[in-house]
DNA sequence: GTACATTTGAAAAAATATTTTCATAAACAC
DNA sequence: GTGTTTATGAAAATATTTTTTCAAATGTAC
C-alpha cells in the first residue's frame, strides 16, 4: 500500500464534482468560517484590540462578537447582554468604546461587514492552490486535506447509530471497559478513556505512554463481563492484534475502530466502528478516528441525562485551572 | 459561552431551504447568489407569492426585499418605507399579510434565512443513516457529525500553505522545538511530537501525561531559537496560556494551534493556525485539530525530499514490530 | 489599611421603532 | 355617475430599544 494507492479511491472531491455551471459562478460563502472571515475585517480587528485592551467585561463582549458575527445584525442590545452576561448598559458604553456612535451603528458596522464577507469564493482546491502554485508539494499538501475532509466525512455517513447506541449499552453494563491502541493510536485510546472517565466505575487505559510490555499484564485479568475498545490504523501494530485476540478467548466483547473491513481487527471484533485513514503522506491519517470517538462518547452522554451531569460535577472540581470556569462541560483541552 | 452557545449558530440547518433535488446531494448550501438563494428559502417563497398576489405596494415591497435580502436585518421599518417608497404603515401591515407577528417577526426570520445562508453546512442530516429517526439524542448525534465535518472542511480552507511554510521553515532552523497541550489537547501535542521527531534533532514534549507540574521545569530554558508549538481549545487550560505567556517572555517563537482569533492564545502566537472545535456536546470537537497536525507534518515531510527518506529509516528499524513490515511509511498507528 | 479611580448593573429617562387609528384616495362594481 | 370595498399615508398611540444617571462594587495606588 502505498500513497498513491490510498489516495486513490477518494481523488475524485465533491468539488470537482460540482456542476460547471457552479465553478465560475458567484458561489457564496468564504473560505473557511464566517468567525473566521470576520476576525479579518476591519471591525474584526477592532474587536480584537478591544479583546485586548478593555476590562473584564469588555473582553467577553469582544469575545462573543467575535465568535458570533452572524446574530449581531439581528439581535438587540437587550438580547446580547443576555448572550454575553453583561449589562445592556455595558454594551451602550463598549459600542462608544469601540468607536461607533451607539449600538445601532455598531450593529450597521457589523452588518456592514457580513455584506462584504459574501463575496464569491473559489473553492478549496483553488483557493489553496493558488497561494502555492510553485512548489509541487503544495499539491501534496492539498491532496491531504481532501483526504481528510473526505475521511471525516465517510467516516460520518457511514456511522450508524444503532450500533452505536448497541455499543453504548454494552459500555454501560460492562464490568470493567478497557481501552487499547499503541502508536499514534494510543494517543486516541488515552482520549478515549479521558473521555469515558466520568460514565464507566472501572476503566483501564491499556497502553499508558509506551509502557508496550506493562501492556499486557494490565489486560492480563480481562474477562467475559469487560468490553475492550481497541483502535487500530496501518500500519496495524502487531500487539494490538495479539492483545486483541488475547481479550477475545478470555471472553471479553470486542469493540474495533479501525480503518476498514480489511482490517485485520475486522475479524476479531463484535462491534466494528469504521474510520476512513486515507493519506497521501502519512501512513494514517486519524482525524476520522477522532471524529468517531467522538461520536461514541458523545452517544453516552446523550443516552442517559445523568451523565451530562456527572460530567458537569468533573468539571467543576477542575473549573480552576481553566482560563474560563463559567460553563458546564467536561473537556479540558 | 455553552454547549448551546456554540451549537447555535450552526443549529438552523439550510436543509429545509434547499430544493428537493439537493437534499441529498453534497453540495454546499449556497451556491449561486445570495439573492437567489434567499428566494428559494421558505421566506423567500412567502415573498414571492405576495409579490404575485399583493397589492401595489406589497408587491414593490416583496421585490425590494427578494433583490436585497441581505440588508433586511439591518435596517428598521423606517428606513425600509423610505427606500420602497411606502409608508411605515404599510410595511407593518405587509408584515402581517406575510404571516408574521409584526415586523420585528419578519425581520428576524429574514436573518435566520441568511444566517442558514452563510453557512457553507453540508447536509449529512439527510445522508447519515435513516435509523435515527426515533431517539431525540440521535439528533444530537447527527450534529456532532455534521459540526465535526464542518470543522475539518473550515480548517482545510481557511489553512494557509504559505503560512504552513513559514512555520515549516521555523521548525527546521529552530535550535529546539517544544510542544504543549493540556487536557485532551496534550494528546494532541504527543501525536505531534511523535510525528515531528524525525525531524527535529531536539524535540521536548512538555506535558508528558498528566505531569502539570513537571512541565513548567521542561520549560524552563526555553530561548530565543527555540520553537514552542502549542494547542488549547475550549475550554483553555490556564497552564497552557501561563506557559505560552513564559516561552514568549525568554523570546521563544510561538506557533499556536487553536479555535479562533478570540482564543487567549490568539494575542500570544507569533503564528497561528485555526482549527474550529464546534461541538454541540463536547466542549471542543478536536478532530480539525488533529486535521491542522497532520497538515503540519505533512507539509515538513514535503519540504525536503530527505526528510520522508529519513522518516522511512526509522520506520524500518521498528518493523518488525508491525504486522505489514512491507511499506515504507514511518506511521505505526 | 484608606483614598481614588474604574467598572458595573438597575432603573429612570430618552430616543426610536412599530402599530393602530382615522381620514382620504384609489379601484372596482353596477 | 354613485356606493362600496380596498389600500394607503399621516399622525397619534403604543411598545420597544437604547442611553444616561446614579449608587454600589471592584480594583488599584499609596
Amino acid at each position: 500500500m502505498n500513497a498513491s494507492n490510498r489516495l486513490s479511491p477518494n481523488k475524485r472531491l465533491a468539488l470537482t464534482d460540482m456542476p460547471e455551471k457552479a465553478k465560475n459562478s458567484t458561489d457564496l460563502v468564504a473560505v473557511g468560517t464566517p468567525e473566521l472571515t470576520f476576525a479579518r475585517s476591519p471591525l474584526g480587528q477592532r474587536l480584537l484590540d478591544l479583546q485586548n485592551s478593555g476590562s473584564r467585561s469588555n473582553r467577553a463582549i469582544a469575545e462573543y462578537l467575535l465568535r458570533n458575527p452572524l446574530r449581531i445584525p439581528a439581535i438587540g442590545i437587550e438580547e446580547l447582554a443576555s448572550r454575553t452576561g453583561v449589562s445592556a448598559a455595558t454594551l451602550s458604553r463598549f459600542a462608544r468604546a469601540a468607536g461607533f456612535d451607539g449600538y445601532a451603528e455598531l450593529r450597521a458596522a457589523a452588518a456592514d461587514s457580513l455584506l462584504g464577507m459574501l463575496q464569491p469564493v473559489e473553492k478549496l482546491r483553488s483557493s489553496i492552490q493558488s497561494s502555492a502554485g510553485k512548489s509541487g508539494g503544495a499539491n501534496v499538501l492539498v491532496s491531504g486535506l481532501e483526504a481528510s475532509v473526505n475521511n471525516v466525512r465517510s467516516a460520518a455517513e457511514s456511522l450508524d447509530p444503532k450500533a452505536l447506541t448497541t455499543i453504548v449499552s454494552l459500555i454501560s453494563r460492562a464490568n470493567e471497559v478497557y481501552t487499547l491502541g499503541f502508536g499514534l493510536s494510543s494517543h486516541l485510546a488515552s482520549i478515549l478513556a479521558l473521555d469515558l472517565q466520568p460514565f464507566c466505575a472501572r476503566l483501564t487505559n491499556v497502553v499508558e505512554f509506551g509502557g508496550t510490555e506493562v501492556a499486557a499484564g494490565r489486560l492480563l485479568n480481562i474477562g467475559k463481563r469487560d468490553v475492550l475498545i481497541v483502535l487500530s490504523f496501518p500500519r496495524y501494530a502487531t500487539d494490538a492484534i495479539r492483545l486483541t485476540s488475547y481479550a477475545r478467548t478470555r471472553g471479553a466483547k470486542i469493540v474495533a475502530i479501525t480503518d476498514s473491513p480489511a482490517s485485520p481487527l475486522a475479524q476479531l471484533a463484535d462491534y466494528l466502528l469504521f474510520a476512513p485513514a486515507n493519506h497521501p503522506v502519512l501512513s494514517s491519517g486519524l482525524s476520522a478516528a477522532l471524529v468517531v470517538v467522538e461520536a461514541l462518547v458523545s452517544a453516552l452522554m446523550i443516552s442517559n441525562p445523568d451523565n451530562v451531569k456527572q460530567a458537569s460535577k468533573l468539571t467543576d472540581a477542575i473549573a480552576a485551572y481553566l482560563v474560563d470556569g463559567t460553563d458546564t462541560h467536561s473537556r479540558k483541552s
